[in-house]
RNA sequence: GGGCGCAUAGCUCAGUUGGUUAGAGCGUGCGAUUCACAUUCGCAAGGUCGCAGGUUCGAUUCCUGCUGCGCCCACCA
């Protein structure tokens, strides 16, 4: 007899939570209790999200796309491995609970101190993971649990810490005093990645540094010409007859400099005055030229609270910005102002602070990228990652990022991997002086994976760019530096599906740990999705008030309607939009699924599934046909990842085919057919069915194991659709 | 400044290697319907596929140029 819930609308609040469940305690999600001979893997590591805030679209697209292959694959027999896990996010969370407790209790880190705030960091993670986890559960996300990540826990700390000894053994990883990105704001420094340029208007001045200094000299941050220790020019240039001098100049707004005038070829000798004042310590272009010349390189006039220091003269102690208007002033009086117009310039600041970046040397841990590694026949990081890519060890979908990539990587200076935040994985290293870091003489370092034994030991207070933890990420999870099994069997993982604008930060910094650590790729496809915006194309953001939340879409339209709804339309690499119009729709898909089984089982009672059947009529068997090719059309679409096809095929097949052609007809045959077609159309009907269900089964998992579990009532688990076999081979 | 991409129906977008009348969803109009459908079904209107050239028997698809838009990268002082 026809179940109950026929007779209402499908209602997936009522299905999602006991449907999950149910797959959740099969133990299905894991491949090592999964049935099946077939010893072929198929491995996603998922992208762990932070633990700093809820779930959002980008999550959830994500989530149904590599839900969609995993499931797919795992219907095709595969050995099925979806590793979940979160990300300690350093930075990001770091700067979330410094806000809250600011907010709440008006303290600063400092005012807690490191342990106490370290433990209320670690408050916020745990409760912000468990809301993620649930989330993604929401989802339908057929992982792995009993092997979920951390990439702060022991065992990814134990990774990290391994991975820092034997890049710092091979002399990869050195220390050294460079000029950085440091955010004033946030009291650290941040990788290139970390900074978003906004464009400000300005002000360029053009002046010398004394009445009788033959080069006018541009610049937008008069301040910073304190510093200065030289001029470079072309050495064509207008300007060549002076290379080699140096000026004294005893009073530059109060400070003596002694200008020495340099050739090099980096200087434009049509921009400007075509020359460039050199302020080693406050400018990247300035430390490379003074490298090259062997300039000064230890005027620091500007401090890590953006404030002038000593060497500043009259003006330490100033801000920037007060210095700036003074020296200007001075310019002015003493008529060495030539020049001020109004410029629009691009200002870096820090993406997660809003600081105005400001450069200085300071000492930190770097990676060489540039240095021949002798396990890996004299390649450079560089090489390994432009060779991962080159050789199609690894595919980009789409193709065109391919270019992207290896233009980052072109343009890719050393790694600069201290941090100057306390949440994060601790800088394995220790000193044994009571000296300052700023001066390294006489100083015992010591480099392990435990602490050293004796005395006297002091621990780098910083941290480690969250990165790093990050590029282990594929092998780590898999319980490196043990030779586990796992990392036998799902290594090299199959697919990386994330977001194209981490490219950078992480797959390129994945590609280069497991090169360099591994000798192999981390993954063999990159799949990068566009961003969700709303349905006129915006982003979605909190002031505008137009996002739209994944775990309220679930409760509105049930989950399947919203991993359609995500899915069809959506083309690698771009940017899709999404409405709540748009999800209604497959809400009405799910339900209208619901229908034509109600339909089918009250049409065909008593009627059982004869495998090979042979007796259809003609038209059925043209019906027959066409239903064959469509999935093996479909297929290939699986197969070529464009799910975004093969789902809007299915949808169509179900609906305008199945449902508005083949059903309507049937109703005719079951009026007045004969025998023969009765039985061949109803035959033909719960084929379809069949197949319909488990096609659809990857893109809405909820309604097609509900339907499929009233519909053929299996007696096991192993009878579940998730576990159906994928109808084209 | 360098790089990458996009421009197709009122809106949001597909169109898989060039091949008959260019598709979907939403929206719009007309009609039907308590017979699986908190509805659904049928029908319809609507596109010189950004512009200009080129290759080809044939171009929305390939090439060049132009225009408009978007994104990424960047130490022009």
């Amino acid at each position: 007899m026809i179940n109950d819930k026929f007779l209402k609308p499908y209602n997936p609040q009522e299905t999602e939570e006991r449907i999950y469940k149910l797959w959740e305690e099969s133990g299905f999600f894991n491949p090592d209790t999964l049935p099946g001979k077939c010893e072929k893997t198929f491995t996603i590591v998922m992208p762990p999200p932070n633990v700093t805030g809820v779930l959002h679209m980008g999550h959830a697209l994500m989530l149904t796309l590599e839900d969609i292959m995993i499931r797919y694959k795992r219907m095709c027999g595969f050995k099925t491995l979806w590793l979940p896990g979160t990300d300690h996010a350093a930075i990001a969370t770091q700067a979330r609970v410094e806000k809250d407790i600011y907010k709440t209790e008006k303290k600063s880190r400092h005012d807690l101190g490191r342990e106490e705030f370290l433990k209320r960091v670690e408050a916020f993670a745990k409760q912000s993971h468990d809301t993620i986890t649930s989330q993604i559960r929401v989802m339908g996300a057929s992982c792995d649990w009993s092997r979920e990540a951390y990439t702060l826990d022991e065992k990814r700390s134990l990774a990290v810490r391994t991975m820092f000894k034997m890049m710092y053994d091979d002399g990869l990883i050195y220390r050294g005093s460079r000029i950085v990105n440091w955010d004033p704001k946030g009291q650290t420094t941040i990788s290139d990645d970390e900074i978003v340029y906004e464009e400000r208007k300005a002000k360029l001045y053009t002046f010398r540094y004394s009445k009788d200094f033959p080069i006018p000299i541009a610049t937008t941050r008069p301040e910073t010409k304190l510093g200065d220790v030289g001029v470079a020019v072309h050495p064509d240039g207008k300007w060549k007859q002076y290379i080699g001098q140096t000026f004294e100049i005893p009073d530059f707004a109060g400070v003596s400099l002694s200008i020495k005038v340099v050739g090099d070829t980096e200087v434009d000798p049509e921009f400007g005055t075509g020359a460039i004042g050199i302020t080693p310590t406050h400018s990247f272009i300035d430390w490379e030229i003074a490298g090259r010349h062997a300039l000064n390189k230890d005027r620091i006039v500007i401090n890590e609270y953006a404030k002038m220091t000593e060497k500043a003269g009259p003006h330490a102690g100033k801000k920037t910005s007060e210095a700036r208007e003074s020296i200007v002033e001075w310019l002015k009086s003493e008529g060495l102002l030539e020049k001020e117009e109004e410029i629009t310039q691009n200002v870096s600041t820090a993406e997660r602070t809003g600081g105005i970046v400001e450069p200085l040397p300071k000492l930190q841990w770097f990676i060489d990228v540039n240095k021949p590694i002798k396990t890996r026949e004299g390649k450079t990081l560089k090489d390994l990652m432009r060779e991962a890519v080159k050789s199609g060890d690894i595919k980009i979908l789409p193709n065109h990022f391919e270019k992207i990539y290896f233009h980052w990587i072109e343009n890719l200076r050393d790694w600069c991997i201290s941090r100057q935040i306390w949440f994060g994985h601790r800088v394995p290293v220790w000193y044994r002086s009571k000296l300052k870091v700023e001066d390294k003489k006489d100083e015992e370092v010591y480099v392990g994976v435990e602490p050293p034994r004796g005395d006297g030991w002091e621990q780098d207070p910083d941290t480690l760019d969250t990165w790093f933890s990050s590029g282990l990420w594929t092998f780590s999870t898999l319980g490196w530096p043990e030779k586990t099994k796992d990392i036998e069997l799902y290594h090299p993982t199959d697919v990386l599906e994330t977001g194209y604008e981490i490219l950078f930060f992480w797959i390129a910094r994945m590609v280069l740990m497991t090169k360099y650590a591994l000798g192999t790729v981390p993954f063999r496809t990159v799949y990068l999705h566009g961003t969700v915006r709303d349905g006129q194309g915006r982003k979605m953001s909190k002031s505008l008030g137009n996002g739209i939340d994944p775990i309220d879409v679930a409760k509105k339209f049930g989950t399947d309607a919203g991993r359609m709804a995500l899915i069809v339309g959506n083309t690698p690499g771009t940017d899709m939009n999404i409405s709540e119009d748009k999800i209604r729709g497959y809400k009405n898909f799910a339900n209208k699924l619901w229908n034509i089984v109600r339909f089918v089982i009250e049409n065909t009672q008593g009627e059982i599934f004869e495998d090979g059947f042979t007796g259809y009529t003609e038209t059925d068997a043209k019906l027959r046909e066409e239903r064959h090719e469509m999935f093996v059309d479909v297929t290939k679409d699986m197969e070529e990842y464009r799910f975004y096809m093969a789902a809007e095929k299915l949808y169509h097949y179900a609906w305008h085919t199945f449902a508005d052609k083949i059903l309507e007809e049937s109703k005719v045959i079951f009026e007045k057919g004969t025998d023969v077609e009765k039985k061949s159309r109803k035959q033909l009907l719960i084929h379809s069915l069949d197949k319909i269900l488990k096609t659809l089964h990857p893109f809405i998992p909820f309604v097609t194991e509900e339907i499929w579990q009233l519909w053929k009532q299996p007696k096991g688990k192993d009878g579940m659709l998730m576990v159906a076999e994928w109808p084209i081979k």
